[in-house]
RNA sequence: UGCGGUGUCGCCAAGUGGUAAGGCAGCGGACUUUGAAUCCGCCAUUCAUAGGUUCGAAUCCUAUCACCGCAGCCA
C-alpha cells in the first residue's frame, strides 16, 4: 500500500538500513505479524501490523501472517479468522498464511535431534518442583536430579509422552542449557509440555505441545524471516532463541523489540479484554467502547485513522503512554475529509418562525461535502414553519461572546434564513419550550440582500419532517488515565475494575434530516456542529441508529 | 539483591561529536453559512543528575539516581 506520508526515521529502519548496506540478508525484508489466536486484535495490535507491513512494503519485502497457536487450551478458530479479518480491514495483505502448527512435525523432530546430542532431557519433576529448583534472581538454581539420565531413557520418555501414555503435567522436555545462569531463560527451559487436548488445527494428532518459546525462533527461521520484530519484553528470551537455531544449525533471524503502545484511558491488555466480554461489562468484542479493531471499526474508527495514527506515534524502545487526543486528531483528520455533512439535532427546542406560511414547506439544497471543493454533491432538506435547533444554540439571558440566538438578535439558520427570536414559551416549571422567531424572506439561502452580517450560524431540522432515531454516546471506559493503576482488591492483587467507569454508553434520541433514515451500517457522517457518526449493525431499514465516534473540536465549550 | 533494558518540551518523537526536527496538546491572531476545518505566530540556551575527555558533547568516558522487564508445564 501507498500511503501520502511514510513514516520519519526510527531505530527499526536504521537497522534495516544497516542491514541493507551490509547485504546481510541479501538485501531481503521479511517481516511476519504472528499472533496468538487467543482474543481480538486491538490498537496495540495495530501498531505492530503497521510496523511490520509497512516496513515490508517500504523496502519491497514480505510479511507473513502466522498464528502462534502452540496452547491448544486458549485457541480458538472464532479468533483466527477475526483477526484475518481485522488486518485485512486496516488494510494489510499478508504475503503468506502459516500457522505455527504447521511446523509441529518439524519441532517435535529437531526436538529429538536435541535430546540425542544430550541437549535436552525429559523431566519428571512437578511444576511446584521445577519453580524451586529454577532459583532466585539473586540464587542460582539447582540441576534436577533427571538432568543427567541417559540420552536413551529421555528418548524413549518423550515418544512415549508423544504417544498419550502420560497424563498431563507428569513430565517435560527441558533444554539442558545452564541452571545458574542469570538469564532465567537459560535455566533448562521447557520445550514440550503434555496436554491432552484437542487443538483447532491439528485435532487429536498430538499429546504434547511446544512452548511458545521453543517454537518462535525456528518458526521465523523456517519461513526465512529477517528481521523478526517483538515487544520489549522478550528481549531476555532473544539470546535463548539464538541458542536453538545456533544448535540446531539453521538460518538465523534477527530479533528486533520495540516498546508496545500504551494509550491513555485505554486497556490494552487481551486478557482483561477477555474479562470485559465475558463479565459483560460491554457487549461483545466489537463493543464500540472497546479498544479492539472490530470495536473501532463498530464505533466508526477509519482504517486510515489508525494506520496514520501509527505513523504519527513513531516506534522507539523507551515504555511510553500515548495521549488519546493523538489517537482523536487522526480520526477527526479523516473523518473531515471523508464524512458527508448532515443536518442533526440532538437535543431539541422547538422554534416557531411566526411569520413564515404555515403549511409551506421549501426544499433547501444543501452541499453534502463543503468540506471539499471537488466534490459538488448537494442534497435536500426539507424548511418549513416549525423547526428543531439544538437547546444550547438559544439562551433568554446570554453568556458573555455567545454569538447564537438570543431574545432580538438575528441568526443564520444554515443554508435557509436569517431569523430573529421574539419571544420565548415556558412551561410553569419555567422550561423554554417555544422560541418564536421571525425570518426575513429577502434572505433566502442565508445571506440578506443588504450585505449585512450575522455572527451565528445553526443547524436545523423540520419539526414535521425529522426522523427520530438512537443515537448511541460514549465516554471512555475507564476513569483512569492509567486504567491499571489501581487500589488493591481483596486477593491482594491490584483491582483494575474498579476503574470501569459505570456510565460509559448513554443512548438518546436525535431528530435528523430525513435522508439519514436510510442510512446503512457502517455509513459515517458529520452531524454538522456537532461531531461524527457512524449507523450501527443494530440499525434497520428507516430506523438507524447512530453511534458518536467523536465529537468536534470544540474550544468555546473549553473555556 | 542477579541479569536485560530505558531516561530529549505537558504527551509522543528525530537526533549517531559541530552547536536541539516534527507531530499532539496549549496559547495568541486571521478567516469562516460548521465557535469545525484552514491559515499565520508563540511554545526546550537545553537533552535524568554529577563529574570528565574535546576547540566543540544530547551524542564519548566515569559515577549516581529513577523507571520498566525477567523466577508459567502463558505468549
Amino acid at each position: 500500500m501507498t500511503e501520502e506520508n511514510k513514516t520519519s526515521s526510527n531505530f527499526i529502519k536504521n537497522i534495516v538500513d544497516a542491514d541493507n548496506e551490509s547485504g546481510k540478508f541479501d538485501n531481503r525484508v521479511h517481516t511476519r505479524f504472528p499472533p496468538e489466536p487467543n482474543g481480538y486484535l486491538h490498537v496495540g495490535h495495530a501498531k505492530s501490523i503497521c510496523l511490520n507491513f509497512g516496513l515490508a512494503d517500504e523496502y519491497g519485502g514480505k510479511t507473513n501472517l502466522r498464528f502462534d497457536d502452540t496452547n491448544p487450551t486458549k485457541e480458538e478458530t472464532e479468533y483466527v479468522e477475526a483477526i484475518k479479518a481485522d488486518i485485512k480491514w486496516l488494510g494489510f495483505e499478508w504475503d503468506n498464511l502459516f500457522f505455527a502448527s504447521d511446523y509441529f512435525d518439524q519441532l517435535h523432530a529437531w526436538a529429538i535431534r536435541l535430546i540425542k546430542e544430550g541437549k535436552a532431557y525429559v523431566d519428571e519433576l512437578s511444576a511446584d518442583e521445577m519453580r524451586e529448583y529454577r532459583g532466585t534472581l539473586t540464587q542460582p538454581g539447582k540441576n534436577s536430579p533427571y538432568r543427567d539420565r541417559p540420552v536413551a531413557e529421555s528418548l524413549d520418555l518423550f515418544e512415549r509422552m508423544t504417544n498419550g501414555e502420560f497424563p498431563d503435567g507428569a513430565m517435560v522436555l527441558r533444554a539442558k542449557i545452564d541452571m545458574a545462569s542469570p538469564n532465567f531463560n537459560f535455566r533448562d527451559p521447557v520445550m514440550y509440555r503434555i496436554l491432552h487436548a484437542h487443538h483447532h488445527r491439528t485435532g487429536d494428532k498430538w499429546c504434547v505441545y511446544p512452548m511458545y518459546d521453543w517454537a518462535h525462533g525456528q518458526s521465523d527461521s523456517l519461513e526465512g524471516v529477517t528481521h523478526s520484530i517483538c515487544t520489549l519484553e522478550f528481549e531476555n528470551n532473544r539470546p535463548l532463541y539464538d541458542w536453538f537455531i545456533e544448535n540446531l544449525d539453521i538460518y538465523a533471524p534477527q530479533q528486533i523489540e520495540f516498546a508496545r503502545l500504551n494509550l491513555s484511558y485505554m486497556m490494552t491488555s487481551k486478557r482483561k479484554l477477555k474479562q470485559l466480554v465475558d463479565t459483560g461489562v460491554v457487549n461483545g468484542w466489537d463493543d464500540p467502547r472497546m479498544p479492539t479493531l472490530s470495536g473501532m471499526r463498530r464505533r466508526g474508527f477509519t482504517p486510515r485513522s489508525i494506520r496514520n495514527f501509527c505513523d504519527t506515534i513513531g516506534v522507539a524502545r523507551a515504555n511510553s503512554v500515548v495521549e488519546y487526543a493523538m489517537l482523536e486528531h487522526a480520526l477527526r483528520d479523516d473523518l473531515n475529509q471523508i464524512a458527508p455533512r448532515a443536518f442533526a439535532v440532538l437535543d431539541p427546542v422547538k422554534v416557531v418562525i411566526t411569520n413564515y406560511p404555515e403549511g409551506k414547506v421549501e426544499e433547501i439544497e444543501v452541499d453534502t461535502y463543503p468540506q471539499d471543493k471537488e466534490n459538488s454533491e448537494t442534497h435536500v432538506v426539507p424548511f418549513s414553519r416549525e423547526i428543531y435547533i439544538e437547546r444550547a444554540d438559544f439562551m433568554e439571558v446570554p453568556v458573555p461572546k455567545y454569538r447564537r440566538l438570543i431574545p432580538g438578535r438575528e441568526v443564520r439558520l444554515m443554508r435557509a434564513y436569517l431569523v430573529t427570536a421574539t419571544d420565548v414559551v415556558k412551561d410553569e416549571d419555567g422550561n423554554i419550550t417555544e422560541v418564536h422567531c421571525t425570518y426575513d424572506p429577502e434572505t433566502f439561502g442565508g445571506n440578506a440582500v443588504d450585505g449585512r452580517k450575522v455572527k451565528g450560524t445553526l443547524h436545523w431540522v423540520s419539526a414535521q419532517h425529522a426522523v427520530p432515531v438512537e443515537v448511541r454516546s460514549y465516554e471512555h471506559l475507564f476513569t483512569a488515565e492509567n486504567p491499571s493503576d489501581a487500589p488493591e482488591g481483596g486477593s491482594g492483587e491490584l483491582d483494575w475494575t474498579a476503574n470501569v467507569r459505570d456510565n460509559s454508553l448513554t443512548v438518546t434520541t436525535a431528530y435528523v434530516e430525513p435522508d439519514l433514515a436510510n442510512a446503512k451500517a457502517g455509513d459515517v457522517y458529520q452531524f454538522q456542529r456537532n461531531g461524527y457518526y457512524v449507523a450501527d449493525p443494530d440499525s434497520e431499514p428507516g430506523k438507524p441508529v447512530f453511534n458518536r465516534t467523536i465529537g468536534l473540536r470544540d474550544t468555546w465549550a473549553k473555556k
